[in-house]
DNA sequence: TCTGGGGTCCTAGGACCC
DNA sequence: TCTGGGGTCCTAGGACCC
């Protein structure tokens, strides 16, 4: 029988932006999505005062001014850093292990033969020594029950201290808890198929558990079939240790004011198509198409507009020159005037390997020389940050980039952030 | 004034082929 | 009078995840 641990971190967001700051102990903290729209992380002291996920900050200033709550921009470098000291820490504990996502890795534990709950525990209390994060663990045969019992040891609904093991509990103890957990809870299954449940009498995990596989079929589709066969103990999921090549890749970002004309647009496009190939030289891929949207503010009274237009690329291709050039040309195509635009987005889609393409690709001196001056672009961004290097339709003054208005410091991916303990300055002393 | 971004998988239906 | 069957590919849309 295999035997997987989901280690999640606690409102990881919020964790992180606490962790550098000790004033912020025992405040309530939320972190903001791009351009400090929505709340999408918040502190346990958060959650109690009962604050949604997702509520846009400016409905909820009355609460914030009213019990102090102290608001953050993403810091996505800061996460990221954390993220793979945490995955780093894991890698300890098992050969085997997924990132699934920022805050959350799945374990292999297969075959191994301690108490696992001792096993959860000690995790646990390594990541909270080494790195000060707390973490919850969920130990389970598949990785649908692992979810299921991270949820329970973060609810507290069983385990204990933060560590649920599902394979030591008895059938029966397992339906007593799954007959109180609402079926929304498992994964995969979202408010749209939960609506659709209850209409056939499931409401809870334990009568999703229960259901006839051919039936949920029938009625839903083979991955709903795949959850239940999950829920009843038999793994249908593997760990997938690594992450296959992406298969399309996408820049896409609402704007932190308007854009009116399509000169503004253009540098949008260019900047947000610059980050794309960016990412898809990271895989070492080429683009066979591209896809273009605009859209004014679907919130707004203003009068609305969005398209959005996919090219196929005459020859596949990495070069962020080339990209912008076709970009360009098609948001000729789909702009009109008179609206205030307030989002953009690329996508990259029929993606290739380089190496695929690689005979014809080296036989062309002009494509060896833009695969050469990409390389060198990105070799030069990575060493002085991004941007460092750019083409020129980017612009230099990109008045509608995002608003990160409370942005904390990069504690640990810059110099200037580092945090400082104990000392004080010439001029202090 | 102010409402995120980036992905995946599956299904149904139409076009087209032999 | 009689009007096939099976397969693939593509796209749009729906659902989910964090």
């Amino acid at each position: 029988m295999p035997i997987f641990a989901l280690v999640d971190c606690n409102n990881f967001y919020a964790s992180c932006e606490k962790l550098f700051d000790p004033k912020l102990a025992g405040k309530p903290v939320v972190v903001l999505s791009n351009n400090d729209g929505c709340v999408v992380a918040r502190s346990a002291e958060v959650k109690a005062l009962g604050i949604p996920m997702g509520v846009p900050w400016f409905k909820i200033q009355k609460e914030a001014r009213q019990y102090g709550i102290v608001a953050f921009s993403s810091n996505y470098a800061l996460y990221a850093d954390m993220s793979n000291r945490v995955v780093e820490v894991l890698g300890q504990f098992s050969p085997s292990l997924e990132v699934y996502s920022i805050d959350e890795s799945f374990l292999d534990l297969t075959g191994f033969l301690q108490n696992l709950a001792e096993y959860g525990q000690a995790i646990r209390q390594r990541i909270q020594q080494w790195l000060g994060l707390a973490v919850c663990v969920g130990i389970a045969p598949t990785k649908t029950l692992a979810k299921l019992a991270n949820h329970c040891a973060k609810k507290g609904l069983a385990g204990q201290q933060g560590v649920c093991d599902f394979i030591t509990m008895t059938e029966a103890d397992l339906s007593r808890l799954f007959a109180r957990i609402e079926v929304g809870e498992v994964w995969g299954v979202g408010r749209r198929l939960q609506a659709r449940q209850a209409q056939l009498g499931i409401s809870t995990v334990q009568q999703l558990r229960e259901a006839d596989p051919d039936l949920i079929r029938a009625r839903f589709s083979v991955v709903l079939e795949r959850t239940v066969r999950e829920l009843r103990g038999v793994s249908c999921l593997e760990l997938e240790e690594v992450a296959p090549d992406k298969q399309q890749i996408m820049c896409s970002r609402s704007f932190g004011q308007y854009v009116y004309e399509r000169e503004g647009l253009e540098e949008v496009i260019a900047t947000y198509v610059s980050r794309a190939a960016e990412k898809l030289r990271q895989q070492s891929s080429l683009a066979g198409a591209l896809t273009l949207f605009i859209r004014t503010n679907p919130f707004s009274q203003e009068p609305h507009y969005q398209r959005s237009l996919t090219i196929p690329l005459p020859e596949a291709t990495e070069d962020t020159r080339v990209l912008v050039t076709w970009a360009v040309k098609v948001l000729r195509r789909i702009y009109r005037r008179g609206f205030a635009y307030q989002k953009a987005g690329v996508m990259l889609s029929e993606l290739r390997p380089q190496k695929m393409a690689q005979a014809s690709l080296f036989a062309d001196p002009d494509i060896e020389r833009s695969h050469r001056l990409m390389a060198t672009l990105d070799i030069i961004n990575q060493r002085w940050g991004r941007g460092a290097l750019r083409t020129a339709a980017e612009g230099l003054e990109k008045p509608w980039q995002m608003k990160r208005l409370r942005l904390s410091p990069g504690y640990t991916t810059d110099w200037e952030g580092m945090p400082v303990v104990g000392c004080r300055s010439e001029g202090e002393r």
